[in-house]
DNA sequence: TCCTAAAATGTAAACGGTTACACGCGCTCG
DNA sequence: CGAGCGCGTGTAACCGTTTACATTTTAGGA
């Protein structure tokens, strides 16, 4: 393989002037850049970017922690990253920790072994707690976020979002109002949940704690909480799930059951996967700009790496928007 | 930062034995390990990573290539490749390519640059056509396959399950058989039409080429393809679309057009995504192993990496499985 | 006790870039 | 005409690890 030594030796010129060529130009003539590129061309030369990244320490790479990239909406943030790191020369380790804590210490661990330099953490989850705020390596939170400040953290408003989607099943005139909520030790879980809470509160109303079905953000497991909610003595005439997975598996219980969307029930998400728009009905639902999500959580990263301490760890939050579409409608029709 | 030197000096050893101490436990007498393991831990040292594979010329990562991340087969493609790859001590890097040519070349040409040890290829592309077969850097396409012998392929038989599709429609006693295929220039597309043919055929039937629409594989094309095959002089009975979202698509406006579900039209799919099973009705489909697809991927992948010329560029085939669901129903009911 | 082989450890040279520093050259300006 | 400057280039040290080879230590047998 051709390395920067027999480049030189066939250019006429030293190492150093090739390196220039490549990694500053300008500091080179004309006449040697074009000498230099020829030979290096005619070598075959491309440089070992592991030498360079070693000399460098840095690895130029950002590593992703996701809990499940199966996940349609993370897989639509990463895309987003992906996207963002391209074009600023920064290259993506993936990491499926699926939820469990070790992997992710694990994965998160390649950051002090210089194989990334930054980490972005789609769950919440802090890999770095422990660790000295001076000594903490370049690390962004998204979309489910920390309450702590240790790392800059961009998220929804998911209480103002949650509170929409109660407003708009009151506005149809819901009074009995059903959830089915994510894993209750989730922040996600817990702050649309207390969005819901304060809706209710707004327009007079109760959310009953025997209509907050539990469910794990699966598919399947929206389509499990359906038959308690439903056989409530006070049946819930509209039902919010905190993902559009869990209202695509509850839609289809109910309709299993015999029952018409939006009739008979209104059912609401959070996300606005891809899939939403084309179920039957389609899913009312919180859009989410999740590859926003991805570029920002980048652009900051990069920042951390590049200037370290100029980044402070604020708290960003980006704007969602209220699908309304055919899953849900007016009270009492029936 | 911690290096082995300091480490050894505080050990009281020699910077050999603190490296042989973490690469090669055995070769280090008992008493000795103790001490520099030790000693590193009170230095809080990490070996850098990045010297480490600079000097073995070797990334220890893995570069895979996918159009589109967020397509949810893709999606548990990747779960495979990043599993198997974590259990061999492989990192992956990400690319997600767009279908584009050229970002394609870009990121498989990490390789050359020794960020990556080798790539996996999720689409029908050879980044590395033109390259002398001795030279060539390791690769591994799968799901959408060469029809060249440049590199081990792993694929499904398109061909054979798009004909347990057709046996399975006709076997309901349909006749008038639509499909809606992908892009024209896929293999995919390709292998599957030709199984639809094979297998019309082979019942004494004919595809129709007014009944064959085209699609991209997104939802959106699925939809948009209904009209003009339901406008058919001899509208079919029965369509088949070449992947489950397009089928998904392609309900949703079924049933905007005042059609039952498998009453008035059978609809199948490909692939069985998570999705499929809780659509209304679920959706008959192939499944496919995808993550035994990126599992595969990597076994041979790091076969190649590790002893170069072993492998040879065999076509390996995954085994489908047709999914009955609610979706496929007899003809003529109505 | 001595000799030999095996095991453990040390020394120092790579690996392929980058870059601080030195140097030479041509130019400008006083 | 010489000092000073800036540009372009070269020399060589350095980054942190691995590892071939040399050397020392240990163990075991005669």
């Amino acid at each position: 393989m051709a390395n920067i030594r027999t480049v030189s030796k066939l250019a006429g010129v030293s190492v150093a002037t090739v390196s220039r060529t490549f990694s500053t130009p300008e500091a080179v003539s004309e006449t040697t850049r074009k000498k230099v590129v020829k030979a290096a061309e005619k070598a075959g030369y491309r440089p070992n970017l592991l030498a360079r990244n070693f000399r460098a320490k840095r690895s130029f790479a950002i590593m992703v922690l996701v809990p499940n990239i199966a996940n349609p909406f993370f897989s639509r943030v990463i895309s987003g990253i992906e996207s963002e790191a391209q074009t600023r020369g920064y290259s993506i380790l993936l990491g499926n920790t699926g939820g469990r804590p070790q992997r992710n210490a694990e994965y998160a661990g390649m950051v002090h072994t210089f194989q990334a330099d930054g980490v972005i953490q789609l769950s919440a989850y802090d890999p770095f707690s422990g660790i000295e705020a001076s000594k903490r390596p370049p690390l962004v939170n998204i979309c489910e976020c920390l309450d702590a400040q240790s790392s800059p953290q961009i998220q929804l408003d998911n209480a103002g979002a949650a509170s929409s989607v109660i407003d708009h099943f009151v506005a149809l005139g819901h009074r009995r109002i059903g959830v089915i909520q994510g894993p209750p030790d989730s922040p996600l879980t817990r702050d649309r949940l207390a969005g819901c809470q304060r809706a209710m509160q707004a327009h007079g109303l109760n959310l009953e704690p025997t209509a907050i079905a539990e469910g794990d953000f699966s598919t399947q497991s929206g389509f499990d909480a359906i038959d308690a909610l439903l056989s409530l003595r006070k049946r819930p005439t509209a039902i919010f799930c905190f993902n559009d997975e869990m209202a695509i598996g509850a839609i289809r219980r109910i309709k299993d059951l015999g029952y018409d969307i939006p009739v008979d029930l209104s059912i609401a998400g959070f996300d606005d996967i891809a899939v939403s728009s084309f179920s039957v009905p389609s899913l009312t639902t919180i859009q989410q700009p999740a590859e926003t999500f991805g570029r920002r959580a980048v652009e900051i990263l990069c920042d951390m790496i590049n200037t370290p301490g100029s980044v402070e760890n604020a708290r960003s939050t980006l704007p969602f928007k209220l699908i309304i579409r055919g899953s849900t409608g007016p009270a009492g029709q029936r």
